[in-house]
DNA sequence: TAGATTGTTAATCGATTAACAATC
DNA sequence: TAGATTGTTAATCGATTAACAATC
C-alpha cells in the first residue's frame, strides 16, 4: 500500500470540513473551488483525491454528498470512536466539555486524574476515575484513543500504561516526546512549539526588513 | 535570506527544549545525542543548525549553554512577548491559567469575550475586557500576538480586527481558515484535524493488515 | 598523533506543480 | 459539438540523508 503523507491527510480532513459547509447548497464542486476554499491548488486537490481512487466526473466535478461520504470512509469517520482523557486539569476539563468532539464522532467514555479530590467528581456527564484504575477502566470501556493532558513529567508513563492497556492511538498535549511502541499512532499538539514558530517568524521577518534597508 | 522550513523551525524549538533538560548536567552535547533525544538524525541536527551558522566545535560537539542562547536568539525568545486571548470559554480560560505560557516568555496582557457576564470578571489575575473594546485595548497594551479561542463563526472577524489593531501574529484554535493579510503570521491548531489524522492511521493500518492476510 | 565530530557538498527521496489527453 | 474539468504522467522543487574533508 502506498504511503500517504501526513500533510495529504490533513488536507483531506480540511476538504471534508469545507464540503460539509456547502452540502445542501450545491450538488457539485470542482477541484478549483475546493482549492480556493482550502488554500491549496486544484492540482493538489485532484492529486490528493486520486491517491484513493477516482471520485469525480470529467467536465462536471465532484458530487458533494458522494465526496463527503467517500472522505468520511477514507478518514475512518464512518463510525464512532471511544476516547479517554487522562489528566483533568484545565485543559483536560475543557476538552471534556467540548461538544465538538461528540459531534465529530468521538465519544469520551473515561476520564482520569491522580488528584483524589477530583476522583468521583462528575465532569461533562462523566465520572472522573482514579488513575490507578486506568488499565481496568480502559479495558472495560474499550477505549481506542487516549488523550493525554497531564503535566509533562507524568505523560510518558501514562502513554506506556495506555499502550499496555490496549489503546491504539494517542493524542498528546504534554510537551514531551512520547515513546510509543510499534504500531502505536501518536500525535503531539504542542502549544509552546507553535508559539515559538510565531516568534521565529516575527523575529526573522523583522531582521529581514532591517537587512533590506 | 534563505527560506527556513516550518519543520526545521519546529525541530529547533525541540532541540532547545531538550537542551534545557540537560543544561547544568553536561557541558557539551553532540549532534548524535541531540538526534537520539529528538528522534531526528544527527545529519538533520547539524543541517538545521548550520542554516544559521556554525555553533559547534569539530571533534567535541556543541556547548550546551551557548547553544541554548543561540537557539533562543534564533527563535526570538531573547525577549518577552505580549499576548491577548480572545474568547474566554473553556479553552480560553484554560490557556489564561497556564503557567507554562509565562514561563516561556509570553505575557498574557489582555483577554476578551462577548458575554457580558464574563466581562469584568477576573481570570488568572486579569480582567476580561468587552470584545467591543478590542481595538482600543490591543493598542493600549501593545499586544503583539493574538490567540483566538472563540467559536468558529466569530474567528475570521476577530482575526481581521486583531490585524487592523496592529497585532502581528495569530495562533488560532478555531477550526476555520483565517484570512490574514500580507505579512501576518498565522498558525492554526486544530484538534479535530489531529484526531482525524489518528483515525485515518488506525483505519488504514487495519485495512493494511487485512490486505496482507 | 589518533579519535571524534562538525560543517557542507552531493545524492536521494518525496511532495508539489504543471501540463494535457481522456471524457463528461 | 464545444467547453469544462478530471485523472495521471512528467517536470520541478524542496527537504532529508549520506558521505567525507576539515579540524578540534
Amino acid at each position: 500500500m502506498k504511503k500517504i503523507s501526513e500533510s495529504a491527510v490533513r488536507r483531506l480532513s480540511l476538504y471534508l470540513r469545507l464540503l460539509r459547509v456547502v452540502a445542501g447548497k450545491q450538488e457539485l464542486i470542482s477541484s478549483q473551488e475546493l482549492a480556493e476554499r482550502s488554500g491549496a491548488t486544484s492540482a493538489q486537490v485532484r492529486k490528493d483525491l486520486s491517491l484513493f481512487g477516482s471520485f469525480g466526473q470529467r467536465g462536471r466535478g465532484y458530487e458533494v454528498d458522494d465526496l463527503i461520504e467517500t472522505l468520511e470512509g477514507i478518514l475512518g469517520l464512518g463510525r464512532r470512536w471511544r476516547v479517554a482523557i487522562v489528566g483533568v486539569g484545565k485543559l483536560g476539563s475543557a476538552l471534556l466539555g467540548y461538544r465538538e468532539l461528540s459531534q465529530r464522532g468521538f465519544d469520551v467514555v473515561a476520564a482520569f486524574d491522580v488528584d483524589a479530590r477530583k476522583v468521583g467528581e462528575k465532569l461533562g456527564g462523566l465520572d472522573v476515575s482514579d488513575i490507578d484504575s486506568l488499565e481496568r477502566v480502559i479495558r472495560e470501556r474499550e477505549v481506542e484513543i487516549g488523550i493525554i493532558t497531564t503535566p509533562p513529567e507524568a505523560a510518558p508513563d501514562v502513554a506506556d500504561r495506555l499502550t499496555r492497556a490496549g489503546v491504539s492511538a494517542i493524542l498528546n498535549f504534554a510537551p514531551v516526546k512520547i515513546g510509543g511502541n510499534e504500531g502505536m499512532v501518536i500525535r503531539t499538539m504542542d502549544l509552546a512549539l507553535e508559539l515559538e514558530g510565531l516568534t521565529f517568524a516575527l523575529t526573522s521577518s523583522r531582521d529581514g526588513e532591517r537587512s533590506h534597508a
